[in-house]
DNA sequence: TCGAAGTATACGCATGTATGTATATACACC
DNA sequence: GGTGTATATACATACATGCGTATACTTCGA
């Protein structure tokens, strides 16, 4: 079952601005504190938490240190959703094979959330 | 860009276990709360929650009220991981291209294009 | 209409979290 | 060693969040 913590981890705009920023490729703790609109000290505690989440990686370079992504806690993203897509699948291929049974049905219409 | 709400409320193991709970489809209120140890207050305001990210939709039954996942929020979240994934891939190239490089000094065939 | 079952909400409490300021630590360069 | 740059941490503050208890709302059945 999927922990919760990669989800927390996740849960706040600014670390998720920080991980876009990384998709470039390495990244000093002072290019991310000018890509985003937050204090340096918000930026390394918010690097410490993704590092302890595994999702990044440090690697020191004189007095900086460079930010990386890793790839882990992205394929575990990608497994737990792959179990629910099995649940997207399963409702089509019963409406399928209900849409052979009997030529003529009705899909039901689901609400919207607020 | 990805909106952290959806993390957000993702980021609970009460909601992640409704959510998982639901996966066989749907789900009255009482059903959830003997599935998930919490109470059914609890319950109901995770269930609230849920709805309003989208995650899950309502249909009333009677004097209950049958929860069910909604695809789209899922889906979302796949595209905002296929955005990652690219970037590994293109490590993977750039690696292999390295590779390939390496071998063909190795191996001395004259005349690859820069 | 009344009672009961199912569900939603109000409230208080405890805890967690993001932020900036100030300060400490690590490293480079002279 | 001393100074400046780069990064990390301590602290206080403001705010959000999850939980249970108690209560209100909705629907069914008699």
């Amino acid at each position: 079952m999927m922990d919760a913590a990669l989800f927390q981890t996740l849960a706040d705009p600014t670390r998720l601005r920080i991980l876009e920023a990384m998709r470039g490729g390495e990244c000093a703790v002072g290019d991310l504190v000018k890509r985003v609109d937050v204090h340096q000290s918000g930026v390394s505690r918010h690097l410490r938490i993704l590092h302890e989440a595994g999702l990044v990686q440090v690697r020191p370079d004189g007095q900086r240190r460079l930010y990386s992504l890793r790839e882990e806690p992205f394929r575990e993203l990608e497994a737990w959703i792959a179990g629910y897509r099995q649940v997207w699948d399963a409702r089509l291929d019963r409406f399928g094979a209900a849409l052979e049974r009997q030529q003529a049905a009705r899909t039901p219409t689901p609400d919207e959330p607020t």
